[in-house]
DNA sequence: GCCAACGTTGGC
DNA sequence: GCCAACGTTGGC
């Protein structure tokens, strides 16, 4: 009896990236009880640096502005509260990790989107049907050195650390034992 | 400053 | 639905 293949076309949402399928699945799915997960965000130190952030009331910011439909789904459907997440300097020399933060509320709707004079305006996005979607993101303390771009690379344990595998993402996931060795790392002279 | 790698947009 | 044009990111 041939096995009828009904291939239900579930219709994408409209802002689709299905959060079962890819290579990144895994950070997005259900959690075991009390399981941590870990992320990376970039920033351009001139824009916004981990000492600016430390400077801050609660040394805590709105992660805003982030406009890419994977990086949307990992602070929305990823994140949870307590994650740590590494705090990245791009476009800067030396490109490094500086400092942990944490996720210290999950994800709600991106202002920034719904305002026609802010640069990350989007008319596409409605208060009542968002887009865009920001955590807020907690300084927790700086890492005893920072851990340079080229550390990374030249790490094998890292070489898949989804940073440099879609590189150009403002936020990727980071696995526990990438997480370990980049502390470890840190805790060792350059 | 250049450019590779993507993502988005729009014509067809 | 394809793909060229364009914009953005970010390493170098």
């Amino acid at each position: 009896m041939p096995v009828k293949k009904k291939q239900s076309k579930a219709k994408p949402a409209k802002t689709s990236t299905p959060s079962s399928e890819g290579p990144w699945a895994a950070v997005l799915a259900p959690r075991e009880t009390g399981e941590k997960r870990y992320w990376l965000v970039k920033s351009e130190p001139e824009t916004f640096s981990y000492d600016a952030l430390l400077a801050l009331p609660g040394k805590t910011t709105q992660w805003d502005g982030v406009r890419n439909f994977v990086a949307r789904n990992f602070m929305r459907i990823g994140m949870q509260k307590g994650d740590r997440v590494f705090f990245y300097h791009s476009s800067t020399n030396p490109q490094a990790i500086i400092g942990i933060c944490e996720v210290a509320k999950e994800a709600y709707p991106d202002s920034t989107a719904f305002d026609k004079k802010h640069h990350g305006y989007d008319p596409k996005s409605k208060p009542d049907d968002p887009t865009w979607f920001m955590v807020d993101l907690r300084a927790v303390e700086k890492l005893p050195r920072p851990v340079t771009l080229a550390e990374i690379k030249a790490t094998p344990a890292l070489a898949n650390m989804a940073m440099l595998r879609i590189g150009r993402l403002s936020v990727t996931p980071v696995s526990p034992s990438e997480w370990d060795t980049i502390t470890e790392l840190s805790r060792k002279p350059a």
